[in-house]
DNA sequence: AAGGTCATGAGGCACGTACCTCATTTCCAC
DNA sequence: GTGGAAATGAGGTACGTGCCTCATGACCTT
């Protein structure tokens, strides 16, 4: 194979030429500025997708005055797991901003769907190419992404999904698929059958909805001798769900197996090895934080699952990119996938 | 905060006036070529580090005539998951391209070192910045790392480390890591005790070895009641490694569990299903390949271990990335997690 | 037909780095 | 102190895109 064979990539000027325009014709098209007519702006489109051109991203932001920007809006408040995600961020910062992304974060009232959508509307295109938001199903969110998506703003939800909405991309777990893993583990654990009892953080929160759904059919199909109690509700909150846990212990004094598929983590560990019941019951947590890997290393949790938070930054990063590059284009990027830890593979 | 505390990268320039010389001694010490006094270019070290510049990779591969290159050898024949990373790498390459970095995949002969160690030999730093090797501990590929290194290539080594060499970085699981999650679900699987056979590949294969010794541990140390057979040696072959489990059933009808810490596992799937005992024995195995797949959803397999091979070859990427920008560097990449799939959570 | 609006072309500067040439200065040894 | 080699400076072009200005031409309105 000789040098010639090498196709370089096709650039503006290649559109350029092909379509029989300019060079500023071309970039008016890409850029969606306006003074152009539509059949011109056809032949440019045509010439860009006989060429394969895409535009190159390093070239575009290098000549472009300011960074892509990607703000997130993360919950604030008792929730471990947010804060790990807002750690994940401030992680991936630096590497980013090498490659002339800016990330922002914003942490948000936990559960004020108002404040949310207030923010969203306050954020011009000027400012932020994309915002990240871990968010309730709300409709005065779903009416500020839509506004946002109206004004540029390309919206991406992480964590939990709001698939009626504007949103261009999802970045998190398959949460079904996560509960059916609990309940296959948790049948395996227990080859003789027995009571395992479920504790949710909230079953408005779709994610909790849906991995309960996911564990109990998991069960029902595969391991019929498993009986479910509850769900009970700690509201995600350390004193409630020990105390929970703690009515739980002693009411079934069979107890097999536990499933805490919210967080208030700390809480079930404390109420565990207060009872000495610590290392009898099968336990599995969400979310790898302090008092979950206290827990697998206590025994008092076997097996936490988990959405690498650091995964997912990753992958919104990518899918901003992706999305300034092409913005009609479908954007596919690695799916996360669900760690499973034990005590022997923490990270 | 005003627009002018917003501080901007430092470039070239900023450097060369920092260190009272011009942007080509700059240059030139920036991209090691020769003509600068030692005490010049310490100068110039300085107004790097003071300032905190670093190289702007797209800027600079912009520059370039070449994209940055890399090579992956990853061994040709039978083993399934060496097909999946060579299929990982074709999946990730027209991305990497559009950053101006090119993929090239080359598959040599499993386990022929010499053969390795001659393509190392070939290799130039104007064809190639980085070579990625899947590779045995033989002297020859030392050599081969330690000359290239010299040359200019660096050299990363993917799945299987070799800790002695010149290998600028290794990506890949924690194998003892991995054994040990074995050993610990193995061990809750069979909470009465019972027999558990080990089959391997070679135990000469670092990372065979390395498992076993980690299942034997925590087997040892949590579940005192499990006794181990074997290690048995099916060579990573379909046909071999399907004898010895047909073996290993025959001769004990109590088997509980199974444990292949290697490839081969068509050949697994087909013995256990074969001898009816299919979903009695409790069966662990090694990365998400098609005769795995089909042995999870066959109820055959309970739980596969595996190192995700496009998360493999993008944090590859990540790091030839980070070594171009700054070569003395110590480069961090995102850890490899071990995924443990079931039938449930599927990818 | 004149004046106005809109579409388009031509070209340049900027981003940060690589790499080239050529001229000039510095240094060292004899 | 002089020759020669090495070190350094000055400045250019290129990479691909964004964004700006200015000129020109086409078309529409009245």
């Amino acid at each position: 194979m000789s040098e010639d064979t090498i196709r370089r990539r096709a650039t503006v000027h290649d559109v350029a030429r092909a379509a029989g325009v300019s060079l500023a014709t071309v970039d008016r098209v890409l850029n969606g500025r306006p003074g152009v007519r539509a059949a011109t702006a056809e032949k440019v489109e045509q010439a860009i997708a006989e060429l394969g051109f895409a535009r190159d991203l390093n070239a575009s932001l290098m000549a472009r005055a300011r960074d892509l920007s990607v703000i997130f809006f993360i919950p604030d408040g008792t929730n471990e797991f947010m804060d790990g995600l807002a750690e994940a961020v401030h992680r991936r910062s630096p590497l980013a901003l090498a490659d002339r992304i800016h990330l922002d974060l914003r942490r948000i009232r936990a559960f004020d769907a108002a404040a949310l959508a207030r923010s969203l509307d306050q954020l011009s295109a000027a400012e932020c190419d994309c915002a990240v938001i871990v968010s309730s199903d709300a409709p005065e969110v779903l009416a500020a992404i839509e506004a946002a998506h109206r004004r540029g703003v390309t919206v991406m939800t992480l964590v939990s999904d709001l698939p009626g909405s504007a949103r261009r991309n999802f970045i998190g777990i398959d949460n079904v698929a996560a509960g059916r893993t609990a309940g296959s583990l948790m049948g395996r654990f227990l080859p003789q059958g027995g009571k395992v009892a479920v504790v949710a953080g909230s079953l408005h929160l779709r994610d909790h909805a849906e991995r309960l759904e996911g564990f109990a059919a998991a069960l029902r199909q595969e391991f019929p001798r498993v009986d479910i109690i509850g769900p009970l509700e700690g509201h995600d909150e350390r004193t409630e769900t020990a105390d929970i846990v703690s009515a739980l212990l002693d009411q079934n004094p069979d107890l097999a197996g536990l499933y805490n598929l919210g967080a208030g983590n700390g809480g079930l560990v404390a109420a565990l090895e207060k009872s000495s019941r610590s290392g009898t019951v099968r336990v599995i947590a969400h979310e790898l934080t302090g008092p979950t890997r206290a827990g697998l290393r206590s025994g008092a949790i076997d097996v936490v699952l988990d959405q690498n938070p650091d995964g997912e930054i990753r992958e919104v990063i990518a899918a901003a990119r992706a999305l300034a590059l092409d913005a009609s284009r479908v954007t596919v990027t690695d799916p996360i996938e669900i760690g499973i830890f034990l005590r022997d593979n923490l990270r």
